[in-house]
DNA sequence: GTATAATATAATTATACGCTTATATAAGTG
DNA sequence: CACTTATATAAGCGTATAATTATATTATAC
């Protein structure tokens, strides 16, 4: 494991985007599909569906495909759930979307 | 405070460079001179120095001048400093760079 | 089969990023 | 003062990123 530093970076950078935060914390409190994922953000289909291949490209998702829907959820398996868990901890909600409880 | 999860996805889109997370991670031991920190990188000091900027300009450090020497610190009075902490957790060492006794 | 809905991929574009070299600034030394 | 050391800033460059529109794929419904 030489260089764990550097797989722990790239995840941080595929966390450090606005859009691809609030996605996984959404995806934190129960699974998506990506038509429900489209619906918080004013974004384009395909942007969400980029995003999601980047979260899925570092396993930190799973797809679950059922009938025509993608469902995501949290890779609770993955290596560097335990970094991505804490990270999660600090983002309280999604504040800034429709189905925001907060404010 | 609106938006958070924008701040927050600052912090670690600067965090989610291997230089900078190491520089961090160093940080995190004890301070350190931009001098002493340049040794550890295969880079040029501009690199270097604007990596720290981009650190400082987040709040994540501080900078102390000492005669001809720029000190730099973790700052653990930033609002992110929780968030900063916890993801300084998961790095255990920098092992990639010359003074590290891992491997 | 055709039509529609959900999703992914491809191509494009503008901007951001990380590095380099060159230069500037600031402090210490003789 | 000139000279060196430490550091920052400026300019330039190649690549990566995040979005868009257009198109392809896949599954269901009729």
């Amino acid at each position: 494991m030489a260089n764990e530093l550097e797989y722990q970076a790239a995840v941080l950078k595929v966390l450090g985007d606005k859009t691809r935060l609030a996605i996984m914390a959404l995806l934190k409190e129960r699974e998506y599909c990506a038509c429900d994922l489209l619906d918080f953000f004013d974004m384009s289909q395909p942007a969400i569906s980029q995003h999601l291949k980047k979260l899925k490209a570092l396993g930190l998702i799973t797809e679950t495909r059922r009938a025509q829907w993608a469902y995501y959820q949290i890779n609770e398996a993955s290596e560097h759930y335990p970094l991505v868990k804490a990270v999660l901890g600090f983002v309280a909600y999604v504040c800034d979307l429709p189905g925001s409880t907060c404010d």
